[in-house]
DNA sequence: GCCACCGGTGGC
DNA sequence: GCCACCGGTGGC
């Protein structure tokens, strides 16, 4: 197992890294650095001491003495630049950009005549102890921007304090208690530049600083107190100005390392002053390599120090029993449950039931952690109100009285009023019959994935031409058929349509086109009002428009309302254009807590509820990954569009998210009302929705798919006369309109016409797909045909078809017509 | 990247 | 000790 080099870049998250060591009288205390995504915020994930005359590669390379002790009094030098990087068996990626001098100080324990060690940040750097504090770091990182530290006067200075610390840019507050030991004293003044020691062991105390406003709220944040008899704290933090919201948003010390039984705690400070601290003497002293006795399959360093690769402190998070999933019940159905014993199951896989997916708080701390922004917590509960003192000890269950871990699964008879509507899209839906697969990629559902693989929710521009063409502002839309299939004929029953039993969804729509278009004009006003309002605030769900695979809505005002409009305007969360949000705004809001504290709603949908997202008029059969609030108590989901790509997963907002009964609905409403639309001759203004359905061939006739190309509506309906009538309602495209089959009038709605003279099709023969022209059309016996001309073709070859052979040329078809000329289907 | 599986944790 | 299941790994 190859050791991981302290301060190596392989605790990058969001992609930097940055190290920093301290050089102590022949012996280096690294420091590994993880930096946040907002860039400012780093905090240290390993410590380690490098033993004289060892070898950075040897098996002693990276170990963490007790007898380091590091107090600001005995702090003597400071600031030789070192880049990791470039050491020795620098195995190091981290990039060797600008060395910022840092002072910190050290101590001896001898000196200190106690367990306790810290190394602090201090700008009163003297000169016994300490060789060294460099930090290598990112150029774009804003420690290169602050106050250099004149690295020839490195040489510490006991002048102004708060001119020093100023120019502090980094320091090191290190903690160490063991319970083999009693309580340390805490540091005197003396000890600690003349300051209290304000800090203790077990004490959180990451975000607390005496001279903040939000000290006494965020000294609240204390726990994590029961990791072990044996205790080492080890905390750092960079100087730097941030506000006082921004500290409140910071992460609490989830960081640890365990070595030798000794588990050390990492936290972050902005402090300026020392802390007490503790260093056991039963500490540590272990090479990396003793972790291989490890026996669970984790990652060297990842039992060693319970972190994950990236130095991230396995923090296990159990099940907070009150938020939506939490409550929900096992499905029984899903994999995970078959597996459970409980459902005779063998236990092997031990996860929890599919359909109740993740907590959500802990997702919300997840994600919080993860990626710390200014922008809300993540947070929802089900129905709860989070209070705000609930919220400060979010992170604190035990002591804080927080929700504690994982509860119970809580029996949830009532269920959720949307449970229905979980349980017919979860993935353990009971179409689910194959044993031992995820459920989700065997439900008979889910099983039309595979068809949605054919296209990309953000197609090429002249594919998404095909679907949908804008004229003058007014979408055209490809003509639809108004032939239905016989399961969606069944569905089209009085009781799914609009002022025929439900209207729950649309009372204020007419049509299917109505109320999508309801849907999608509000939340565009939505998101267009809200980037006006403020663009700086949560993009999340704004990725789908930031990603600019999308297009700017056009619409200017919303006309109807329906109840789920309404409901949904809750819903209501700022937008942004920008590309990519930023984890952390520039502007910090001036808002002691980020968290929205009451949660009005219940989330729609559950992790892995199969949803359909809306983007751009057409729905998309996507899967729910995350769910998180905004800061205006609303609801977005990280949703991944099945059959797609990772990288256009995205965050929407819940009213963008439609279920499977109101995207069926949409989708019957849609075809039915475009097809009387057709019929009347009433079209032009048609704003035809397509639900991109993971079965197509359900979903859509043969008619449907072989839609004439879009833009092209037909110019002339009504009743056609056919010259030849005698001869099988033969519809002649001479006698017809120039460019229209029109043969609607022949049979009504099994034959809308979808092709026009000369237009190029694919025309299937025996399995295979042909480039054919359209040259004629007829209806024959009750359905509709046409006279296609293969291209490359002698006449002779040319032949009718029925619709259902021939093809227009889209996105679908051509890989049809690819795959059958490959032989794949 | 998904998924089956596993070690281990934390609550009860 | 049992149970639920988290966090992670490795195979595919």
């Amino acid at each position: 197992m190859p050791m991981q080099r302290p301060g190596g870049g392989g605790v990058a998250i969001e992609g930097s890294a940055g190290a920093l060591s301290v050089s102590c009288e022949n012996k280096r205390v690294f420091f590994e650095m993880r930096r946040f995504a907002d860039e400012m915020t780093r905090m240290p994930t390993s410590c380690f001491v490098e033993q004289p005359g060892d070898s950075l590669s040897s098996e002693h390379e990276f170990c963490l003495e007790d007898n380091v002790q590091v107090l600001p009094q005995h702090a003597t030098s400071v600031a030789k630049q070192v880049d990791p990087a470039s050491d020795d068996n620098g195995s190091d990626k981290t990039p060797s950009n600008t060395v910022k001098t840092t002072n910190a100080v050290l101590s001896h324990p001898e000196e200190v005549g106690s367990t306790t060690a810290a190394i602090t940040p201090s700008p009163r750097i003297s000169s016994s102890s300490i060789d060294s504090v460099t930090e290598a770091s990112d150029p774009g990182h804003p420690m290169s921007e602050e106050p250099e530290v004149n690295q020839e006067t490195k040489t510490a200075t006991n002048e102004s304090e708060t001119e020093s610390e100023s120019q502090t840019p980094m320091g090191l507050l290190l903690w160490a208690a063991t319970a083999l030991k009693p309580e340390p004293e805490p540091l005197n003044e003396d000890q600690c530049c003349d300051q209290a020691p304000l800090y203790h062991n077990n004490e959180f105390v990451s975000l607390s600083s005496p001279n903040r406003p939000d000290a006494e709220q965020a000294t609240q944040r204390q726990d994590y107190d029961e990791m072990s008899n044996h205790k080492v704290y080890v905390g750092g933090f960079e100087r730097r100005s941030i506000t006082p919201q921004q500290q409140l948003s910071y992460p609490p010390p989830l960081e640890t390392t365990i070595i030798n039984g000794t588990q050390y705690f990492l936290s972050e400070y902005d402090t300026g002053f020392a802390s007490s601290s503790e260093l056991g003497s039963s500490s540590i002293s272990v090479p990396y390599r003793d972790a291989m006795l490890c026996p669970s399959g984790a990652s060297l360093t990842s039992k060693l120090n319970n972190t994950n690769r990236k130095g991230k402190k396995r923090q296990r998070m159990s099940r907070c029993g009150q938020c939506h999933t939490c409550t929900l019940q096992d499905c029984g159905e899903c994999s995970h449950c078959r597996d459970m014993p409980k459902f005779g199951g063998p236990g092997k896989m031990k996860q929890c039931c599919s359909r109740r997916g993740k907590c959500l708080r802990n997702n919300a701390i997840s994600h919080q952690m993860s990626t710390y922004t200014d922008g809300p917590l993540v947070l929802s509960l089900d129905g709860t109100p989070i209070d705000e003192e609930e919220h400060n000890t979010l992170l604190v269950p035990k002591k804080q009285g927080g929700p504690g871990g994982r509860k119970r699964s809580q029996a949830n008879t009532n269920g959720s009023p949307r449970n229905h509507k979980v349980a017919d899209c979860s993935p353990s839906s009971p179409t689910d019959s194959k044993p031992k697969k995820h459920t989700h990629n065997s439900s008979a559902s889910e099983s039309d994935i595979v068809d949605m693989s054919n296209s990309s929710p953000f197609l090429e521009n002249n594919q998404k031409e095909n679907i949908h063409s804008e004229t003058n502002g007014r979408r055209v839309g490809r003509s639809r058929s108004p032939v239905l299939s016989p399961e969606r004929k069944s569905k089209t029953s009085d009781d799914d349509l609009p002022g025929n039993g439900e209207e729950e969804d649309v009372d204020d729509c007419e049509s299917a086109k109505s109320f999508i278009s309801c849907k999608s004009r509000e939340s565009m006003e939505r998101h267009d009002e809200d980037n006006s309002q403020d663009e700086n605030e949560c993009s999340s769900s704004s990725a789908v428009v930031s990603t600019g695979r999308r297009r700017k809505p056009t619409y200017k005002a919303a006309t109807m309302m329906d109840d789920t409009s309404k409901k949904r305007e809750r819903s209501k969360s700022p937008k942004t254009t920008k590309p990519k949000p930023k984890p952390r705004a520039k502007k910090p809001k001036i808002v002691k807590c980020p968290v929205p504290l009451k949660q009005s709603t219940d989330p729609m949908f559950n992790m892995n509820d199969k949803v359909y997202a809306a983007d751009n008029e057409i729905l998309y059969v996507s899967k729910i990954l995350a769910v998180r609030t905004t800061q205006e108590n609303t609801f977005q989901y990280k949703i991944h569009y099945l059959g797609y790509k990772k990288r256009y997963d995205c965050w929407m907002d819940e009213y963008l998210l439609l279920t499977a009964e109101e995207a069926e609905e949409f989708r019957v409403i849609g075809e039915k009302d475009l097809a009387e639309t057709v019929r009347d001759d009433e079209g032009g203004d048609d704003e035809s929705f397509e639900v991109i359905s993971k079965s197509p061939s359900k979903s859509r006739t043969k008619a449907q798919r072989g839609a004439g190309k879009p833009g092209r509506k037909p110019k002339q309906r009504g009743r056609k006369k056919s010259r030849n009538k005698k001869d099988s309602d033969i519809v002649d495209l001479e006698e017809s309109t120039p460019e229209v089959v029109d043969s609607t009038s022949v049979n009504g709605d099994d034959l809308v016409p979808q092709f026009v003279r000369n237009d190029d099709v694919y025309a299937q023969h025996k399995q295979i797909l042909y480039e054919a022209k359209i040259i004629n059309s007829r209806c024959f016996k009750g359905k509709l045909e046409y006279r296609v001309h293969y291209q490359g073709f002698k006449k002779s070859s040319d032949c009718w078809l029925d619709l259902s052979l021939v093809y227009a040329i889209d996105y679908k078809s051509k890989r049809l017509y690819r795959d059958l000329r490959k032989g794949k289907r």
